[in-house]
DNA sequence: TTGTACGCGTTATCAC
DNA sequence: GTGATAACGCGTACAA
């Protein structure tokens, strides 16, 4: 039997009312009768009921975070964990419970989505893992509630999101190689459809640009460490002379320093390797892995406040963090 | 707006009572009927509120799982992104949502927990992270609501548990070593306030005791790399001719590896390192790591399980995992 | 300062 | 086969 206001009322001698106006601070109320109240509901070992709650004041308390693809990529690991947990400090600090759920590409019609959201209330929504072209994009946007997208550049009325400086990132990790002396670089890149390969991309690019460098050798990958091999591969076919690599994920760059020793190549001696992601992996590698860090935990954190902050009333808007570069042993 | 039964049993000429009996399947009700509601249900784009649905049906059709310290230990990482995952894919495949949440040992009196139980209406809660002492265990004991608590060996009317049989785990693992012609064995195990830490230290003194071994060389240590960096030097301080060690985690394994390579030890020539849990790590290090490999998705979706079959009635029980010798190159 | 009464969106128990 | 109506636990105008 759980015990409700109503139970405190016939206890407390008062009604309902003046019940739930102490429990919620309210400051028409006799201290006296107050501080009664607030005592038998702890006598009775009084628990609100959320759910009740909700019903009617249409608001659940409750943000819902949504992944894509979690169990199937392994890649998602390292990343996720920390955005996850960001998510769940943050929400947990202001009062939101947390509710997570995941879709997979296909049947992600936006019907499973719509329908939690409605199902649970939730009064925001952060995305994570979204393909560019997932169908289901432009529901999320047209949709009331607020959402906010990781790494996809979207934005509306009620959608937000946030990503790395990754053009910006990948742009120091490129330069920083030139600046080492090196010209022939490969960029082994993410899947294409991923926002960040794009931006990633363009960072190579343009530092290889600036720099005068002609040749542009792009693999791209799948942001794992088979991966990484194979683009080491690929690229090395091209062009043997290659002496560094800018690999778009830590798993790659892994994958790929794997690669050259087994062809017999010293990194960082015979050739650089450089990650992004600045997973746990990257110091516990040897060589240590350079790489470019993302503040993950920040992700979550942010994600969150930039929900509150549309459903105090602000527009969608577009959080960008800074990526920095990590030199260690593999450069 | 949202639509609500009400809207739809306007619409369509019919009470609440059709609709929401439509909506559920009964039979007792025309099939012309039914059709018609489901038909503007679905042209109405309406979605139930699990909300309501929650306060009157008096379940939520939500489980709960609780982890302590998730963003303080590093540590967990690896083992807590699994379990998590497959709690996650198994609980949306049995029509659960999921609540993640999170305490810190400090105040989690139980308020914390019985509260987030109550508000939510939890049908269940899976715990992880919990150290064999915290005063709030009884609570959760004599609480109603069916728990499965991972790694720690309670058990209750509504309360299960789920493990790794962690003795046989270290017992393999000494053996191997034995076999391999060690005599000297050293262990560097996990904090003492872990289930687990107690039962991996049972299966490492059976194995030394069975080979007729007597010596003992055990450090304690706190599941990260940096204590097993310690262990190792504490462990060669007491004895200089330890020729193997067993460590209770992989980090902690793969921080021996490295405290002994500074030393100038070579791994596995001169001495071997064995692990514990098989994180994606393990096969990334140079040497890949020799370990105990726990099924860690698996802990999660037997979790749910077992909650589900509380739900239905079932006894609390104890579910123990096998575990998995993996000999790599650091043996 | 306190109480009455209604509504939130559903399901369940009756009648019809 | 179908429809009122009463819960579920809580917040809140409106009265008193």
């Amino acid at each position: 039997m759980t015990v409700t206001i109503k139970d405190i009322a016939k206890q407390a001698g008062v009604s309902i009312t003046t019940v739930s106006r102490a429990m919620n601070g309210y400051r028409d109320i006799h201290p006296e009768t107050r501080k009664r109240v607030l005592q038998i509901a702890e006598e009775m070992n009084y628990r609100p009921s959320g759910i009740a709650r909700s019903l009617v004041m249409k608001q659940s308390k409750t943000i819902g975070l949504i992944i894509s693809e979690m169990t199937r990529s392994r890649t998602g690991h390292h990343f996720l964990f920390d955005v996850i947990s960001g998510v769940n400090d943050r929400a947990m600090a202001l009062g939101y419970d947390l509710i997570l759920a995941t879709t997979s590409p296909d049947e992600q019609h936006m019907v499973p989505y719509m329908e939690l959201c409605h199902r649970r209330q939730l009064d925001g929504v952060i995305l994570s893992g979204v393909r560019t072209k997932d169908p289901y994009l432009q529901e999320v946007l047209d949709s009331a509630i607020p959402c906010v997208l990781i790494d996809v550049p979207l934005l509306g009325k009620t959608c937000s999101h946030i990503t790395l400086d990754n053009r910006k990132g990948a742009q120091q990790a490129v330069e920083y190689l030139i600046r080492s002396g090196h010209r022939r670089i490969g960029f082994i890149n993410g899947h294409r459809e991923a926002f960040v390969s794009e931006e990633r991309l363009l960072g190579y690019q343009h530092a290889m640009e600036e720099a005068g460098l002609k040749g542009e050798w792009v693999f791209y990958g799948d942001f794992d460490d088979a991966s990484g091999r194979e683009g080491v591969c690929h690229l090395l076919e091209k062009d043997p002379d290659l002496t560094a690599f800018f690999c778009a994920s830590d798993l790659m760059a892994v994958g790929a320093m794997r690669e050259l020793e087994g062809m017999g190549k010293k990194v960082p001696q015979d050739v650089s390797v450089i990650g992004f992601d600045d997973i746990d992996l990257a110091h516990y590698v040897t060589p240590m892995l350079s790489t470019v860090h993302q503040p993950r935990y920040r992700f979550g954190t942010q994600a969150v406040d930039v929900i509150v902050g549309m459903l105090e009333g602000e527009q969608g808007k577009s959080v960008v963090l800074e990526p920095e570069l990590l030199i260690r042993e593999s450069t």
